[in-house]
DNA sequence: GAGTGGTCTAGACCACGTT
DNA sequence: ACGTGGTCTAGACCACTCC
């Protein structure tokens, strides 16, 4: 069937045979051809309504999945020496600003942290991250002098939905001092926010420096 | 089991038990416990091997998946008028530095076009794209002056494969003069090569400019 | 109301990887 | 060799949605 569609047997806007006749032409259980459509419309390469039957997308998209690795995974990939600072541990009471960026509650605790990976000692990574110590009250009794906040977070809490942003900018003061970046380079900004059933959990900003650093994704339709 | 993986009843790295005992337990066919495991294993969750059963993920990333859309409709979106130029359009054989960003192979004929697409009038993408003409011939009957390659790709040329690559860089001088930018704003690159069954089709690389453009990704787990 | 996909069952056999 | 997941069958009922 996925042969058809990429010889535009099926063209796009057309819609295929029904489960039954197509379990009959190919000598199959329905069960089997229901199962076969369901992963071609998973792969967005079909739609399927109940009534109006399967038809073949014309698709106007192609979709990108990126895996955003552990930093210090990324690090010691290359051979390099993972290093971690903290520069910065505060508790805050959120702020309408933060409220946007985040989506959390006016008035909620708030843990404010902001570290430094490095790579063989060269900066590579600036951390700014918030928790919201409402719905993640244990980070309060975390330090993070030795463990990031993102491999903490990673193995204490779950999470049911996440948002990612990505986005290229010229550095700000920050960036530029702790990454070490003269005005000729650009970063490259990773922003992160995440539920846990409803709750929030963090926003993280994660700046890269533009010129070293590439985010890769590889698909297949169907594999 | 879904809430069981996220109450950590079923901790990172444990087995689950297997599909017949869970069949059994939850009063239900082993082909519904199968599924109901496979759409876990699709979703991350855990992980599957044959003889050695079923065991929970330690997540160590998070996939992000993003939609990028054809850039006309991107713009329409937000209500603006869509123009398009093409700059250059020529027919090179492909030397070395393309055989590198490219899968092509010395000596192929290639079409490489430039184009610049407005919103409002406003440069909005610089487009540089190189087609394989040995995969993709009907290209070279194509101007594109009035419908830009992608959408032409899209409608004419299926993929099977993709790669996507996301930096963020100074502008370069064709960034610079095109997009009409100065030297205090970067540019957000997305690179992209797609192969038809093994065989080059295309390699485009989009610049955007940094301060007004964002790539905005949604993930749950399970839907 | 009727037709489509969505889901489930109980059973069977197979493929593969571990032991 | 054996145990696990992978896949399939034939049949059934249900839920949605278009007409």
């Amino acid at each position: 069937m996925l042969t058809r569609i990429m010889d535009r047997e099926w063209a796009p806007g057309e819609t295929v045979p029904h489960e039954e006749d197509l379990a009959r032409s190919y000598g199959c259980a329905r069960a089997t051809v229901n199962r076969a459509l369901r992963e071609l419309a998973d792969a967005g390469l079909v739609e399927r309504r109940r009534k109006a039957g399967t038809r073949v997308v014309q698709r106007e998209t192609r979709g990108a999945t990126f895996q955003i690795p552990l930093v210090r995974v990324e690090i010691e990939k290359t051979g390099r020496a993972y290093g971690y600072r903290l520069l910065r541990r505060s508790t805050v009471l959120s702020d309408s600003d933060l409220v946007g960026r985040f989506d959390t509650s006016e008035g909620n605790p708030i843990l404010h942290l902001q570290c430094l990976h490095l790579a063989d000692g060269e900066p590579y990574q600036l951390e700014n991250r918030w928790i919201d110590l409402k719905t993640v009250p244990d980070a309060a009794d975390e330090d993070f002098e030795i463990i990031g906040p993102n491999e903490w977070l990673l193995s204490a809490i779950p999470f049911t939905h996440a948002e990612h942003v990505f986005s290229a900018a010229m550095p700000n003061g920050d960036e530029r001092e702790h990454l070490q970046l003269d005005s000729t380079d650009a970063v490259f900004i990773i922003e992160r926010r995440t539920w846990l059933s409803g709750n929030p959990v963090t926003y993280v900003r994660l700046s890269h420096i533009g010129s070293s650093f590439r985010l890769h994704s590889q698909d297949t339709d169907l594999g």
